[in-house]
DNA sequence: CAACATTAAATGTATGTACATAAATTTGCA
DNA sequence: TGCAAATTTATGTACATACATTTAATGTTG
């Protein structure tokens, strides 16, 4: 459907104005759907995304900073999401030998567990762009990362 | 900067997953300097945009309703919104005389002042996306569009 | 008309986002 | 050594998101 039609607003300023906002829509729109599929295996996306990181370090650990550093969102609060995947027992905390400021965190046996059954599901694979050809999706990549040009 | 670079994650499953993962990130990079500067004028991205819907039907009311239809994020909570907006007096809140269930909103003198203020400060006018040409934010459109073919 | 369903908004709860500040530890340097 | 600065994480607060439930008013139907 078009954007248009989605948010009922027939004319926008100028094509810019309504390529921002379909950008916004869509993205918010795509994000909808990955929460919505991780939903029964009780974690949210931010959640998921950080399990991720966690499995791609295992077995080595991950401070808190590292997680900011990968994240899609640095401006979220790494602590706090760590601190519902501990209370599901997913990752553990301890404080780092070499550096007692730092924290190390590791994804648990039942976190790695939980990431192999929600990908065996194929909840993962399935791509959100999947109606993009190839070509497309280059096309969609180089228009992105020109919109972020800094002045 | 390419998305491979802003995330520091060097290798993508494939290209769609880039893809995927950049119109997120883009999203995000785009809300977060929007809100930042709306913050002078002391609304957030959300107050900003019910603010706009309310002055698109001024001198008409509108209901909860109607605000939800017109929002870009349906599932978010417009009467929480509208309460703040309320406490900043930037709207008035009355009960719907034909229909008592219902509540007529309003933009406040103060609100349509406050719009004209960040217009008059070239806020809005400025695009995200002026980096793009007119074919460039065309083909951005047909894109986004088709990602959200429905099955 | 009474009982029940529907509609409109508000409220409750858990989580996340944005940003400021605090607490603990380490580092660097006079 | 001692002490200020920097680093690392955690905490506090305001707001938003996601979704379930509640409250009140209106429609509908037997």
């Amino acid at each position: 459907m078009r954007i248009e039609d989605e948010i009922k607003q027939p004319i926008f300023r100028d094509e810019h104005q309504k390529g921002h906002i379909n950008l916004v829509y869509t993205a918010g729109w795509l994000q909808l759907r990955q929460a919505t599929a991780f939903k029964p295996y009780g974690l949210t996306l931010p959640q998921f995304n950080i399990l991720r990181i966690l499995r791609g370090q295992h077995p080595l650990p991950a401070t808190v900073a590292l997680l900011i550093d990968r994240m899609l969102d640095k401006t979220s609060n790494a602590s706090r999401i760590v601190d519902r995947l501990e209370e599901k027992q997913l990752v553990t905390r301890t404080v780092c030998p070499a550096n007692r400021r730092a924290v190390d965190i590791r994804i648990t046996a039942a976190g790695l567990d939980l990431l192999s059954r929600i990908e065996q599901d194929g909840i993962i694979d399935v791509s959100g762009l999947r109606h993009l050809s190839a070509t497309e999706v280059q096309q969609l990549n180089a228009l992105l990362d020109k919109i972020r040009t800094e002045d």
